[in-house]
RNA sequence: GGGGGUUUAGCUCAGCUGGGAGAGCAUCUGCCUUACAAGCAGAGGGUCACAGGUUCGAGCCCUGUAGUCCCCACCA
C-alpha cells in the first residue's frame, strides 16, 4: 500500500488532485434520466476584480450541498459564470483609462466595448481559477457570462415581450443619478447615509406685496428650478395664500402658491417650495397641480447655461454662491444645522441627483404578484423563514424598475429610432428600419442595468429561449445560496422573471447566509483595508480548513467573523484527520484487503459503528435542513473525540496481538475510517479524496455513489450505552489519578465487580484482553493497573491503593463526590415530591427521574462505604 | 417613522419539535505515552441582557424594557 506523507501539507496535493477531477470531468452533469436532477446555478461573481471572502462561504456552501447530493446519486449540475456588472466594471475601466489619459469618447463606442472584453477575458479567467483553489466542483463545461451570446438573447426575447405586453415603456421620471458615474441608478442602487447639512430658512416674498412666506430647505440652489409654494389645504394658517403667487428670489420668476396634502403642516414652517425637476415628491406635487418642470442641472450636477451668473458652478459651489446671494438680497432668514438621510451610490458613494429624465422602466406591480405567490405558497422556500418577510415587504410595495443605463458596457437596449419621422421599433434583431420612412433607424444607446440580465440567470444559462434538453431536465433549479444583501436586488427578481418566462419558480429553496465581518466585527471593504483573501489563507492553511471554517459555527442568516484562530483549528483538525488515516494505514498489513465489518464485533466495535451509524443519520439529516454548521460540528466531533482519541486508542494493544482480533479491529477501524471520508468529503474535498486515493489504492472518492446513511441493522444502542459505562469508569479513574496526583510510574491491579451477569460477560471479555492478555500494553494506555477505585453505576473497578495515595487527600475527594450526590438526591426527590409533575409530565420523563434517582442512591452507598473504608485504613 | 436580527464561559460562537447548558480559543495542572506538541490526559469558569407571563418544567414560547447591528421609507 503507498503510505500518506508524514506530514499534512495540502499545499502538496490540492491542487493536483483538482486537476486529477478535470481528467476525470467529475463535475460534469449529464442529463440521466434513471436520476434525480439536483442543480445549482452560482450567484455569478462580478468580473470587477477578485473573489473575496463572503464569495468563499457563498461558494463553500454551494460546493458541500452539490457533494453530498453527487455522492447520494443524484444527477447534480453546478453551473458556473460571471456577471458584466454594468456600472461597477465601466467604472474600473474608466479608471484605468483615466489613468493613461484616454476617455470613452476617445475610443468611441466599439473600441471602448473592445477595451471591456479584454478586461472581461482576464478578470472572468481569475475567478474561475479562485473558484478551482477553493475546490468548487462546478461544471466548468457549462461556463456562462451574462453577457454572451445566449444570455443576450435571452435579454433580448425578454425585452421585446415586455414591451409588447406593455410592461416596458419609455418615460419621463425622477430617477436617482449619479453625477460620477453618470448615468441613472435604480432606487436598490442607492444607498442612505446619515449627514450633517443645514437647514436654509428663506423669505419668499408674495408677488403682490402683501407679505411673505417663510420656508425651509436642505438644497437652496435647487431654489432655481422652483415652480411652485406648497401648503397643506387643511392649513388655516395659510388657506388665504392659496392662488396667489411669490416672486422667486434671485430669480424673479412667479410661482403659484398650491395646496397639496403631501405637506406635513407640523414640519418646518409647514411651507415647502416644490421643485419638479430635482425630487421625487415634488415632482409628483407637480403632476398634480401641472406645474412645469425645470431642469437646473447638466448630468455632471453643474448649474446650467440658463442662468449665467451660477452657470457651470457645480451644485455645492453654487450652493454657497446662491446662499451669498440670498443673505446679501435678505432673503435668508436664518441657518440651522441639521442632520438629514441623503442619497448616495452604492458603487461610488457620490451623493445622488434626482434628476428627471427619459428612461426606460419595467411595470412591476403585475409581474410582483405571482412571484409573490410563488412564496407564499411555499413553492419557494427561503432558509431562514424570516427573510420571506424582507422579501414580502419589498414585493408588495414595489415601485416600477428603472432598467436604462446611460453606460456603454451592457446589453444594449433593442429599441430603435428613426431620426426623421420620430418612429420608435423594438426588435431582436441587430438593425431596424423605419417602417413609415424606410429611413435606416439608430439604436438606443443605453444599456441594460445589470440585474436584468442576472434575473433570468436560472434559465438563461439553461438555454432559454430554446427549449433546450437542459432547461427540461435542470430547471427549475433546487437550491440558491446567496446573501441576504441581494435579496431585493437580484432574487426577488429572478423570481419575477420565473414566474413571468417559465411560469415556473427558478428555485425551490433559497439558502441565505450573511456576512463574513473582519475579527472586530466590521464589514470587510476596500476603503478599510480590512479585507482579508481567501487565496492567502488557502496558501497558509489550506483550503480545506478554510471551507471547514467557513462552514462551523455559523447558522444560515447570521453575519459571522473571520479570525485567524478559527481557520487554524480548522487546519488542526484537517491534521488530525491525516495523522488518524496514517495510524490506520501504518497498522494494515501489506496485502490488506476491505471486505466490510467482520462477523465477530466486540464491545468497543460496536459501539464506534452504532455511532457512526448515528451520525451518518444526523449529516444526513442536518444537510438536508440546510443545518451545514451543526453538521460540520458533529463530524469534528466524532472524528477528534470518539474515533481518535477513543476508538484508535482503543485498539492499540489488539494491533500488538496477533490473530482474529486484530483483524477485525483492522477492519473496524478501515470500515470507519471510508465512513468518516465519504461523509467528510463535501466539506473537505481534498484531504478526503487524497487519503482515500492511498486507502484504496487509487479508487476516486468525489464519484462514489453510497454516502452513508442511517442503516438499521448496525443501531447497537444497547451494547453502546453498556460500553458508555466502561467509558465513564475510564474517565473516572484517569481523574482521580490526576486530582491524587499519582505518578505514572506506580501501578497497582486493577478489579472490577459487577452483578449484572451480562454486563460482566461483555465486560470481563474486554478486560480480559485488554488488562489480562495484553493488559501489559493496554495498562500502559489507560492505566488500568494503577487506578485507584471507580464507580459505575452497575459495576465497580477498584484497586488496593493504600501505598498509591495520600488517603487524607481521598477522603476530602469522596466528602465532595457525597455532597454532589446528596444535591442531585434532592433535587430529584424535589421533582418527585411535586404532585403536578407526578400528574402531567410524560410516564417514560418520570420513570427516568424515579431510576435517577435509585441510582444516585446506589451511589451515595458505594461512595459512604469508600468512607468508611478510608477511615478504618486511617486508624 | 416601519420592520428584522442579536444579547449564552474571559473572547468568537453552536444549542434541532420546551425535559438540570456545549465547542473552539484563552487560563490553570500534569505529560515529548513510537498517528498527531497543529498533540495527549485532566481542571476551573455561565442568575443563558433585564422584568413579567404561559407551563409540572423556559436559553428555547408570549408581552414589555434596555444595549447593539441591519433592512425599508426619505419630512422639504
Amino acid at each position: 500500500m503507498k503510505e500518506l506523507a508524514k506530514n499534512y501539507d495540502p499545499g502538496a496535493f490540492e491542487d493536483r488532485i483538482y486537476q486529477q477531477w478535470m481528467d476525470k470531468r467529475a463535475f460534469h452533469a449529464e442529463i440521466d434520466l434513471k436520476k434525480i436532477p439536483y442543480t445549482i446555478v452560482i450567484p455569478p461573481p462580478n468580473i470587477t476584480g477578485q473573489l473575496h471572502m463572503g464569495h468563499a462561504l457563498d461558494e463553500t456552501l454551494q460546493d458541500i450541498l452539490i457533494r453530498w447530493k453527487r455522492m447520494s446519486g443524484y444527477a447534480t449540475l453546478w453551473l458556473p459564470g460571471t456577471d458584466h456588472a454594468a456600472i461597477a466594471t465601466e467604472a474600473k475601466i474608466v479608471e484605468a483609462m483615466r489613468k493613461e489619459g484616454i476617455t470613452k469618447e476617445d475610443l468611441g463606442r466599439n473600441g471602448f466595448m473592445k477595451r471591456a472584453w479584454a478586461w472581461k477575458e482576464q478578470y472572468a479567467g481569475r475567478i474561475d481559477r479562485q473558484l478551482m483553489k477553493l475546490g468548487s466542483s462546478c461544471d466548468w463545461e457549462r461556463e456562462r457570462f451574462t453577457m454572451d451570446e445566449g444570455c443576450t438573447e435571452a435579454v433580448k426575447e425578454v425585452f421585446v415581450k415586455y414591451y409588447e405586453e406593455g410592461l416596458i415603456y419609455r418615460g419621463e421620471r425622477i430617477i436617482n443619478w449619479c453625477p460620477h458615474c453618470l448615468t441613472s441608478i435604480s432606487n436598490a442602487e442607492v444607498t442612505y447615509e446619515e449627514q450633517d447639512g443645514c437647514f436654509w430658512h428663506l423669505r419668499y416674498p408674495l408677488s403682490d406685496g402683501s407679505g411673505f412666506l417663510e420656508l425651509a430647505t436642505t438644497r437652496p440652489e435647487t431654489l432655481l428650478g422652483d415652480t411652485a409654494v406648497a401648503v397643506n389645504p387643511k392649513d388655516e394658517r395659510y388657506a388665504k395664500f392659496v392662488g396667489k403667487t411669490v416672486l422667486l428670489p434671485l430669480v424673479g420668476r412667479e410661482v403659484p402658491v398650491v395646496a397639496d396634502s403631501y405637506v406635513d403642516m407640523e414640519f418646518g414652517t409647514g411651507v415647502v417650495k416644490i421643485t419638479p425637476a430635482h425630487d421625487p415628491n415634488d415632482f409628483m406635487v407637480g403632476q398634480r397641480h401641472n406645474l412645469p418642470v425645470l431642469n437646473v442641472m447638466t448630468d455632471d450636477a453643474k448649474i446650467t447655461e440658463d442662468y449665467p451668473k451660477y452657470a457651470g458652478m457645480d451644485r455645492y459651489e453654487a450652493r454657497k454662491a446662491i446662499v451669498a446671494d440670498l443673505e446679501e438680497g435678505g432673503f435668508l432668514i436664518k441657518v440651522e444645522p441639521h442632520t438629514h438621510n441623503v442619497g448616495t451610490c452604492y458603487r461610488c458613494g457620490t451623493t445622488v441627483e434626482p434628476r428627471i429624465s427619459l428612461q426606460w422602466f419595467v411595470k412591476m406591480a403585475e409581474l410582483a404578484k405571482p412571484a409573490i405567490e410563488a412564496v407564499r405558497s411555499g413553492g419557494i422556500k427561503f432558509v431562514p423563514e424570516r427573510f420571506e418577510k424582507l422579501y414580502f415587504n419589498w414585493m408588495e410595495d414595489i415601485r416600477d424598475w428603472c432598467i436604462s443605463r446611460q453606460l456603454w458596457w451592457g446589453h444594449q437596449i433593442p429599441a430603435f429610432y428613426c431620426d426623421d419621422c420620430g418612429e420608435l421599433v423594438v426588435t431582436k434583431e441587430r438593425h431596424a428600419t423605419c417602417p413609415k420612412c424606410g429611413k435606416t433607424m439608430r439604436q438606443d444607446p443605453d444599456t441594460l442595468d445589470t440585474w436584468f440580465s442576472s434575473a433570468l440567470w436560472p434559465f438563461s444559462t439553461l438555454g432559454w429561449p430554446e427549449k433546450t434538453n437542459d432547461l427540461k431536465y435542470f430547471y427549475p433549479t433546487d437550491t440558491l445560496v446567496t446573501g441576504y444583501d441581494i435579496i431585493t436586488f437580484w432574487v426577488s427578481r429572478m423570481i419575477v422573471a420565473g414566474m413571468a418566462h417559465m411560469n415556473e419558480v427558478p428555485f425551490k429553496t433559497v439558502l441565505i447566509h450573511g456576512l463574513v465581518r473582519d475579527a472586530q466585527g466590521r464589514k470587510m471593504s476596500k476603503s478599510l483595508g480590512n479585507g482579508i483573501d481567501p487565496l492567502e489563507i488557502i496558501d497558509t492553511y489550506g483550503a480545506d480548513a478554510l471551507r471547514f471554517m467557513l462552514a462551523t459555527g455559523n447558522s444560515p442568516g447570521n453575519d459571522m467573523r473571520f479570525t485567524d484562530d478559527k481557520v487554524k483549528a480548522a487546519r488542526n483538525f484537517a491534521n488530525k484527520l491525516w495523522n488518524a488515516s496514517r495510524f490506520v494505514m501504518m497498522n494494515l498489513p501489506d496485502a490488506f484487503h476491505f471486505n466490510g465489518l467482520p462477523a465477530e464485533l466486540r464491545m468497543e466495535d460496536k459501539w464506534i459503528i452504532g455511532k457512526f451509524n448515528q451520525l451518518a443519520k444526523d449529516v444526513n439529516e442536518n444537510l438536508s435542513r440546510y443545518e451545514l454548521g451543526v453538521a460540520s460540528t458533529k463530524l469534528y466531533d466524532f472524528i477528534w473525540d470518539v474515533y481518535c482519541d477513543w476508538y484508535i486508542e482503543l485498539t492499540k494493544p489488539r494491533m500488538r496481538m496477533e490473530g482474529q482480533s486484530k483483524a477485525d479491529a483492522q477492519a473496524v477501524l478501515v470500515w470507519v475510517l471510508r465512513g468518516m471520508l465519504k461523509l467528510l468529503h463535501p466539506f473537505m474535498p481534498f484531504i478526503t479524496e487524497e487519503i482515500w486515493q492511498v486507502l484504496t489504492d487509487g479508487e476516486s472518492l468525489i464519484i462514489t455513489e453510497d454516502f452513508p446513511v442511517y442503516q438499521p441493522e448496525l443501531d447497537f444502542s444497547t451494547t453502546a450505552a453498556d460500553f458508555e459505562k466502561v467509558i465513564a469508569a475510564i474517565k473516572a479513574i484517569r481523574m482521580i489519578r490526576t486530582e491524587l496526583n499519582v505518578p505514572n510510574s506506580a501501578k497497582a491491579m486493577l478489579y472490577f465487580e459487577t452483578l449484572e451477569v451480562d454486563l460482566f460477560a461483555s465486560c470481563s471479555i474486554f478486560f480480559e484482553t485488554m488488562v489480562s492478555a495484553a493488559g501489559m500494553e493496554f495498562g500502559q494506555n489507560y492505566q488500568f493497573k494503577n487506578a485507584v477505585t471507580a464507580v459505575t453505576d452497575t459495576a465497580r473497578i477498584f484497586i488496593p491503593m493504600e501505598q498509591l495515595v495520600d488517603i487524607e487527600k481521598e477522603l476530602t475527594r469522596l466528602r465532595k463526590e457525597e455532597e454532589k450526590i446528596r444535591k442531585e438526591i434532592a433535587f430529584v426527590q424535589t421533582k418527585l415530591g411535586n404532585p403536578n409533575f407526578c400528574e402531567k409530565a410524560p410516564a417514560h420523563l418520570i420513570a427516568a427521574e424515579r431510576e435517577k434517582l435509585a441510582k444516585a442512591e446506589e451511589k451515595l452507598d458505594k461512595v459512604l462505604q469508600s468512607i468508611a473504608g478510608m477511615q478504618e485504613m486511617q486508624a
